[in-house]
RNA sequence: GGCGCUGUGGCCGAGUGGCUUAGGCACAGGUUUGCAAAACCUGGUACGCGGGUUCGAUUCCCGCCGGCGCCUCCA
């Protein structure tokens, strides 16, 4: 089955080849870690992860790398994001809202960029995000390959692709890499007749072309800083994922690098740039994908709006007023095309989290039939076949999920082979495996449980508005009820 | 201004030059139920606007209008 992915590259669609048969070496750009990560950014992580899974459906081993950026690099107005994050933080400490001893010393960045890498960690986990199972080994830090920007950063420099400006800072030299452009679209004529009053400040006089781009920063005052062969100081943001890509994956030229699709100019152009130029191969990354952006309720999500989401503030129901379940989330974040605008919504969660019942319904009903035996199915099977079909159409998942949704209600007279194609669906969408963690903790569970009592006993005694009373506060706590035939009650918790 | 994506029924969201032309949610009717819920069955409505190509276009082409992203830190 060819797999057909659309490369930013060429702004067209391709068939899918990986260099090496049967091997996929893919990267994705990860998150910044001053931060909690936002819904957005996990919608961009997910497609990767969806990419990644459905590649090995398809019989692929894949080797993914994502990077944690854990450098403060400079913004404008000279503000490097870690003092941001430090002061922040030592708000954050004294309201208590930091667990104790989770953050000592809010003046140290390493321990900042701990505390949020470690909460990416856990809600990427949460969210079945595959590679965050496989940290540090798959998830470099940018702090942890310091010496190997430098390296690069001085190869540029001997292949005349970098240069030492008067004020010391090293910049990659655009107009040395012809190819400057060729993703964005950004070439060098249009990137000057469009720049206007925007690049015309002191340090850009200091450049020899105005697109030049920073690769290393001499600055005794950055709170991130190591020594060099250009002074002490920090690297530019791009040359941590040119190098982390192929110290980790093992090549020059990688099959696959994914992420947002704003981060396709200026970072990605500027990768292709390094990483061509220091390597002298014709190409970095084959294909280039990259996903649309996230809107919440028909809004670009921004702070300012009020509608700015964290996926842990999804999950405890600050975003839409009640727990969402992280399979919800997960299957809200993966259930439109990545290459489409996705609008997040109360409604469209509720919705996935009906979805989401159903699928664990479906799966605990053929565990139970089958005692967790599948029998042997592969891709010819009618199901998993057109499954993987639409998979192989640029990840079509809403045509995956049309295929797979109505088989569930459907009769399974084989539950063994349908437990069978039921996993070979799930290893893409990786929904079941999402534990309900959270609900172990509910304070008030055990409470629930008893009103569940007081109902059932009060239905054999047909007393109505007794039942009727219980069944009102369990629904108010956020639970639903289900009757059995046998005049048993089954509770289970809102997943959203 | 430049580059790119996009506009489908009440909502979300696939797809196709003509063939009973997805799926989900919601809604309506039904089965079930103490009443609900859940579950199951049944049903309806669509292709932004204006031209063109064609025997025939929602699907191809042109124009217009609208939405979105990037061009500056950003998934």
């Amino acid at each position: 089955m060819s797999l057909q992915l659309y490369n930013s590259l060429t702004n067209q669609m391709e068939t899918f080849e990986s260099l090496e048969p049967g091997v996929v070496r893919m990267y994705s750009c990860g998150p910044t870690v001053y931060d909690f990560a936002h819904i957005g950014n996990f919608r961009s992580f997910l497609f990767g992860d969806l990419l990644r899974r459905t590649l090995e459906l398809f019989d692929y081993q894949v080797h993914h790398v994502m990077n944690i950026t854990d450098v403060g690099h400079m913004v404008e107005g000279e503000t490097d994001k870690m003092s941001e994050a430090a002061n922040r933080m030592k708000v954050n400490k004294k309201s208590g809202r930091v667990p104790e001893g989770a953050v000592e010393d809010p003046n140290d960045p390493y321990q900042i960029a701990d505390y949020y890498t470690n909460a990416f960690l856990e809600d990427a986990r949460k969210l079945g995000y595959k590679i965050a199972s496989e940290y540090p080994e798959n998830v470099p830090k940018a702090t942890d390959h310091i010496e190997g920007m430098q390296g690069m950063i001085k190869r540029l420099i001997e292949r005349d692709h970098a240069y030492v400006a008067e004020d010391g800072v090293v910049y990659f030299s655009v107009e040395s890499f012809p190819k400057y452009g060729e993703l964005s679209g950004n070439t060098l004529e249009k990137l000057q007749s469009g720049a206007g009053g925007r690049v015309s400040d002191e340090n850009q006089s200091r450049k020899r072309h105005p697109a030049d781009f920073m690769l290393w920063k001499p600055d005794q005052h950055h709170v991130m800083k190591w020594d060099s062969p250009w002074g002490v100081g920090y690297p530019g943001w791009h040359i941590e994922c040119s190098v982390m890509a192929s110290e980790l994956l093992g090549r020059d030229v990688i099959d696959i690098h994914t992420g947002g699709e704003d981060l396709i100019f200026p970072h990605h152009e500027c990768e292709i740039a390094q990483s061509c130029g220091a390597s002298g191969a014709e190409s970095f990354a084959r294909y280039w994908i990259h996903a649309r952006f996230l809107m919440v309720e028909g809004e670009k999500m921004s702070k300012s709006k009020g509608n700015f989401f964290t996926a842990r503030d999804v999950f405890n129901g600050d975003a839409t007023g009640s727990e969402v379940h992280p399979a919800v989330l997960r299957y809200e974040l993966i259930k439109s095309h990545y290459r489409a605008n996705m609008n997040f919504t109360k409604k469209g969660l509720e919705d996935s989290s009906g979805v989401v019942k159903r699928m664990l319904d479906f799966e605990a009903r053929l565990e139970q039939e089958t005692g967790g035996q599948a029998a042997e199915v592969d891709l010819s099977h009618p199901v998993l076949s057109k499954f993987a079909a639409a998979l192989s159409s640029d990840l079509n998942i809403s045509e995956a999920l049309a295929v797979v949704i109505p088989w569930l209600r459907q009769e399974h007279r084989d539950p063994r082979e349908s437990l069978a194609v039921w996993r070979a669906v799930n290893s893409v969408l990786g929904i079941t495996d999402i534990t309900e963690e959270s609900a172990g903790g509910d304070p008030i569970f055990d409470q629930v449980q008893q009103w569940g009592e007081e109902m059932k006993e009060a239905r054999s005694r047909k007393d109505w508005d007794a039942s009727d009373a219980a069944r009102q506060k369990i629904i108010d706590a956020g639970y639903e009820v289900q009757m059995v035939k046998d005049g048993g009650v089954v509770i289970t918790k809102s997943l959203a």
